[in-house]
DNA sequence: GCCTAATATGTCAGACTCTGCCACTTCTGG
DNA sequence: CCAGAAGTGGCAGAGTCTGACATATTAGGC
């Protein structure tokens, strides 16, 4: 997943170039050497800029894996929104991430390895779901208005927490090695280990 | 929820005594004046220690709020199993958790305030889900010894998010100052919301 | 093409968190 | 009482991150 696009002029697309180049070579770096061994001043120095570019591009070091998931957030609001109100809420969110996951973004060899970076330091995967809690405050509204009866604001924080999870563990599991699934398929089984059976 | 108990001797005693002490002027400090705005140094000259004392007690600063968490973890992995390995897996979990909360620790006003903080910031929140992911790997091989079938390892990944999801949104629904519900009662609304209802 | 205002960049100092090291202090238990 | 274990604080330094400021670059209007 790369960066929402932007209509801005020249240099806001210069701007999301800087940006591409340095998380591409940060995610390569930290690939090879694992997050904790990089520093700032090393991604800086392989890019070409100074540190404190580095940081006005990215908030904080983790950012440069991360991204910025605002854009997204609403994109998978938007689905949500759009589906037909009756429809069950899980197949509802299970759609509204499919159509998120169809969307062209990053390369497929970049977006695994992105991922594998993301889940190799506890820290890192701490932050990337603290940033996806922004997703949980746009999509509860749209689920509680789904759901009736008691408790409607915890409930939909449930729902919309479990499947966040769901969408976590689809894209760790999709960017191991020898994943066979597509990032959908996996998707479609975390999802189903939530729905009734017993 | 405090430290686990462990018997050691008085020095134990005093340790767990200096860690508890210092938790809770970090915690209504920060409740005070917000977790950016108050610095290690202040933690430690209120308490009447150094920095580095602060850091040996506290890997880092957001522990402070958080606490240990492997202690926890283990305990909850222990109730989990010892429950009945025909019971559901949801309904072992729910008590795994209910057995957690019974444990004596902070008293109720100082953990509502803990709840209150952990929630505030975006780096407190972050290091709080990379707890999470601590019981995850604690709990995931025991929930999956009790799936059958294929992906075993990635549903069990999945149900236990879920569960560490809802216990996460349960304790803070109950953090908050009008809030009549005990964590107990919370928590069963939480994992209701994942059961079959549709 | 020229010029100006807007934007981008790098340098620098400093704040904060965190760690390793070491000398010194305190305390437990035999 | 005493020795060894454990605890403490001071210190320097590494790394992340921020604000300030001077300088460089560039887009767009004329």
């Amino acid at each position: 997943m790369s960066e929402v696009t932007r209509p801005g002029g020249t240099r806001a697309i210069a701007r999301d170039a800087v940006r591409a180049r340095i998380s591409e070579v940060a995610v390569d770096l930290f690939d090879e050497h694992g997050f904790d061994n990089v520093t700032v001043e090393q991604i800086a120095a392989t890019v070409g800029v100074s540190p404190r570019s580095v940081h006005r591009y990215f908030p904080a070091k983790e950012d440069t894996v991360i991204g910025d998931p605002a854009g997204w957030g609403e994109h998978v609001r938007d689905q949500l929104a759009a589906r037909p109100s009756e429809e069950p809420i899980w197949d509802a969110l299970l759609a509204s991430y499919e159509a998120l996951l169809a969307t062209p973004g990053r390369s497929e060899v970049q977006g695994r390895k992105a991922m594998r970076v993301l889940g190799s330091t506890p820290a890192l995967r701490a932050r990337n779901l603290e940033k996806h809690l922004l997703w949980a405050r746009l999509l509860v509204p749209v689920v509680a208005e789904r759901l009736e009866g008691d408790y409607r604001t915890l409930r939909a924080e449930t729902i919309v927490q479990a499947s966040l999870a769901c969408f976590d563990i689809a894209l760790t599991a999709w960017a191991e090695t020898d994943a066979a699934d597509s990032a959908v398929e996996l998707l479609r089984r975390s999802f189903g280990a939530l729905q009734p059976t017993a």
